[in-house]
DNA sequence: GCGTATCGCTACGTTATTTGTAGCACGGGA
DNA sequence: TCCCGTGCTACAAATAACGTAGCGATACGC
């Protein structure tokens, strides 16, 4: 087992050594994939290949290993039958992502002026 | 490539920089410390030094390299004599921000039970 | 049964990114 | 002058991600 348990061993360390959950949460977002997989996933349920597909063809690799982490972290589940969906609670981070989705539009804007 | 449409749920945006602001911006956060560097100009300027003493003493050519990204972004400026400090479209994106603070202290206390 | 398709997931070699350490040029005091 | 602190960079080592292939399991149609 190459990466049992990413998130509970290795990220809380970089993120949460002050003992702030925002710096742990920051860390676990702060990887490739991560946030767009909250993203993608905000619809309803996707199978790992169909994520994979949504998520520009990344890597299975990284992919599993982010899931997993997401799954360690009670953000996202899977379903067997259905895929990978968020948990309720990985529903809150995606709703309190919306700002940001709604900051990104006005950021285009400002920078295309 | 092998899957054209399987879900057609959503036919997402393929390639972050195809006409969606969000991607570009998860694009941009999804990358180590880019996100940390923000939240720690949050209370005012600080020197590249006490920005990477903050940032858990991140390395100082990833530093830069993010320091510069955000530059580019229009979030980050750097004030001769007072080191770097947001925008006030980099404050737009850490108030933006704010949410993902609150939900990290409830899925803290949640993953804790 | 068999062949084929999908699913979640993994192995492994190659490539890209990050790290750590050292150091540069510049400027402002003492 | 020398000493600091600033922003910033070089460069090898370590790490993470990529890309391709493939596994075992499951479910279909034949």
């Amino acid at each position: 087992m190459p990466k049992p348990a990413a998130v509970t061993k290795k990220t809380v360390v970089r993120g949460s050594r002050t003992g702030r959950p925002v710096m742990a949460l920051l860390d676990l977002l702060g990887r490739r994939w991560t946030l767009r997989i909250v993203w993608e996933l905000r619809d309803g349920p996707l199978t790992s290949r169909a994520l994979r597909t949504a998520c520009d063809d990344a890597s299975p690799t990284v992919m599993q290993a982010r899931l997993s982490e997401l799954r360690e972290a009670g953000l996202v589940e899977l379903l067997p039958g259905d895929g990978y969906r968020l948990t309720p609670l990985g529903r809150e981070l995606m709703e309190s992502f919306l700002p940001l989705h709604h900051f990104a539009e006005r950021w285009s804007k400002r920078m295309a002026s």
